[in-house]
RNA sequence: GCGGGUGUAGCUUAGUGGUAAAGCCCCAGCCUUCCAAGCUGGUCACGAGGGUUCGAUUCCCUCCACCCGCUCCA
């Protein structure tokens, strides 16, 4: 039996972080120069397992159907694919910080007190409560009133004002700019300007580097900061382009080319796997969330009013993929989007969410987008971007043959995302039990699924004699002719090479003996038990391959 | 970005105002015929930059990175 590691799943995250660069699976980035935030390096072993998991996904979505093609778009688009999208303006959220709680959040989403309301402020305890009281006195001049932890005396004059009300008077002694919102925590209208952020990475096309025009541009003229930023933000537009912060535009944009192209019935799919760039305001958690990441996502198009079936398919499908890999099963849920959780596009939406070290987090997002992108993209453009389904009966004409954009479901999974789950959900501790000198040994495995492990099998001489390397040698020539991808490892004693394997999850380990150069067979062990089986050179090979088909 | 914590070898840890110890790993050799054995030898570190000091890994400052919250969402 296996068993959680140690009490909880606390250290989980470090066993992992660490087993990972020690066999190298993930480095930080950049790690002689000091590293650099959130980026990291998928190193020999990692990149095998990632691209396992895409190539996994690849099968399932496109090769495995035949309703689901395949795209590789430029990460340079058009700028106007993401103005058109809303990414341009709707990627920017407006950020505060309370200035005396320290709190940041977004304006957008922050409470509005109406005009003549109080405004108390509520502390978390009383110690809070003074200390921010004396914060305000310092910087604002007013004393508020303090009643157990909440702090009295602030009112909402108008859109604009809020004012400084002492006990019993009807007079405001002291009036304030007001935004309009409140930190949401703890009330407070004194807060920092808002700040965009930006999500998308910006850069410039073209060999010309655009400072020179900016430099141009601001020569001589006396201008506040505000005027400035306008001039440079026009002459930054002017060659400005961005990296993708999602794959799905790409698929929206070649719509019709692919529809022309491949001669596709409703409903299909367009599928692309590929890098994403966004600046987080805040990475965490390893390469849970970095601002460069994989994305594997499907655009699945559908006639307008079959949404909600094809969310349905598509959220168990996706669900039931995750677990055909899965060791854990019931770390997986779906999750339904609350209203007013939505995007602006969605209409519906599950989550995919998996329970990590950390708590539930997403690994992938199934959203019904409508026909909003392709709509946007066509009046954008000027192209038409709808689908002409002869057989449909248009409602407004009541005949045979209706145009129409069509409605589309999303299942957009995080690539690197799915990679660290695999890592965690693999990790394991088997029970303590005696090694050959008898002391208490936990033998640490990645349990991965066979066909994600980065080596499907280890061949492996039981020692550095007698022709077994030899023999060895010419075993795995025969799985590096046929694909397989195997290692041929003779340092250390063999038990110490088995173990090897284990750690960086090796499903199969073929062993070289001494009967081997009497009869031509080779032991196999699993590595998930541990057991041996004795089976003929000439069949390994096919052994393995069926193992890994019908994993 | 703000608040709190952390940073010594590939990994896990010890330690000191006089340039550092161990276990595991790794490499070479001996030994070894199935689950991290043993023996011998070897490589490798005080996150970066300043300051205080005769002298800093240790004290101070700045930066960088990581972890935990606020926020985000593939």
């Amino acid at each position: 039996m296996s068993q959680p590691l140690r009490d909880d799943d606390s250290d989980l995250m470090k066993e992992v972080i660490s087993l990972c660069k020690q066999r190298g699976f993930v480095f930080p980035s950049s790690e002689i120069y000091g590293g650099l935030k959130s980026c990291y390096d998928y190193g020999p072993l990692g990149v095998e397992l990632k691209r396992n998991i895409m190539n996994e996904w690849w099968r399932a979505m496109v090769h495995q159907r035949e309703d689901i093609v395949g795209l590789d778009a430029s990460i340079i688009m058009h700028p106007r694919v993401w103005e058109a999208s809303g990414h341009l303006a709707g990627f920017a959220d407006p950020l505060v910080d309370c200035l005396i709680s320290k709190e940041r959040f977004r304006a957008d989403n922050a409470p509005r007190p109406a005009v003549g309301d109080a405004l108390p402020l509520s502390c978390s305890d009383k110690a809070q409560a003074k200390a921010y009281q004396a914060a305000i006195a310092e910087k604002y001049g007013i004393e508020l009133r303090r009643e157990g932890r909440i702090l009295h005396g602030l009112k909402v004059i108008d859109e604009t004002t809020v004012g400084f009300f002492p006990d019993g008077s009807e007079e405001a002694k002291t009036e304030f700019p007001f935004r309009g919102y409140v930190s949401p925590t703890l009330g407070c209208p004194f807060l920092s300007d808002e700040r965009m952020f930006n999500l998308m990475f910006r850069s410039s096309l073209g060999s010309i580097d655009p400072l020179d025009e900016m430099a141009r541009a601001l020569d001589g003229k006396a201008l506040a900061a505000a005027e400035i930023r306008g001039i440079l933000e026009q002459k930054m537009r002017e060659t400005a382009i961005y990296l993708r912060p999602e794959t799905a535009q790409a698929m929206f944009v070649q719509f019709a080319n692919i529809l022309q192209a491949m001669a596709l019935k409703i409903p299909f799919g367009i599928a692309q796997m590929g890098k994403s760039f966004r600046n987080e305001i805040t990475v965490e958690h390893y390469t849970f969330r970095s601002c460069e990441f994989e994305q594997m996502e499907m655009e699945y198009f559908v006639e307008p009013g079959k949404q909600k079936e094809a969310l349905e398919y598509w959220k168990q499908e996706r669900l039931d993929w995750y677990l055909r890999y899965a060791k854990e099963k019931s770390k997986f849920r779906l999750r339904r989007h609350e209203a007013q959780e939505l995007a602006h596009y969605a209409d519906d939406c599950y989550d995919i969410e998996y329970e990590y070290p950390w708590g539930w987090g997403e690994l992938e997002g199934v959203a019904s987008r409508t026909d909003y992108d392709l709509r946007k993209h066509s009046e954008h453009s000027g192209v038409r971007l709808t689908y002409f389904d002869q057989d449909a009966i248009d409602p407004e004409t009541g005949k045979k043959g209706r145009h129409y954009f069509p409605y589309v479901i999303e299942p957009a999974a995080g690539a690197t995302r799915t990679t660290l789950m695999y890592l965690l959900d693999a990790f394991e501790y088997d029970s303590p039990r005696p090694d050959a000198q008898g002391r208490e040994k936990r033998r640490r495995v990645l349990k991965l699924h066979p066909r994600l492990a980065p080596y499907k099998v280890a061949v492996l001489p039981l020692v550095k004699r007698d022709g077994m390397p030899e023999q060895a040698r010419e075993i795995v020539q025969e799985f590096f002719r046929s694909g397989v991808h195997a290692k041929y490892d003779e340092q250390h004693q063999i038990g110490k090479r088995y173990s090897r394997h284990d750690e960086v999850g090796t499903p199969y380990c073929l062993t070289v003996d001494g009967q081997t150069l009497e009869d031509r067979t080779v032991t196999i062990r699993y590595r998930d038990t541990t057991e041996q089986e004795r089976i003929k050179i000439d069949e390994a090979l096919h052994v393995v391959k069926k193992r890994l088909e019908e994993a």
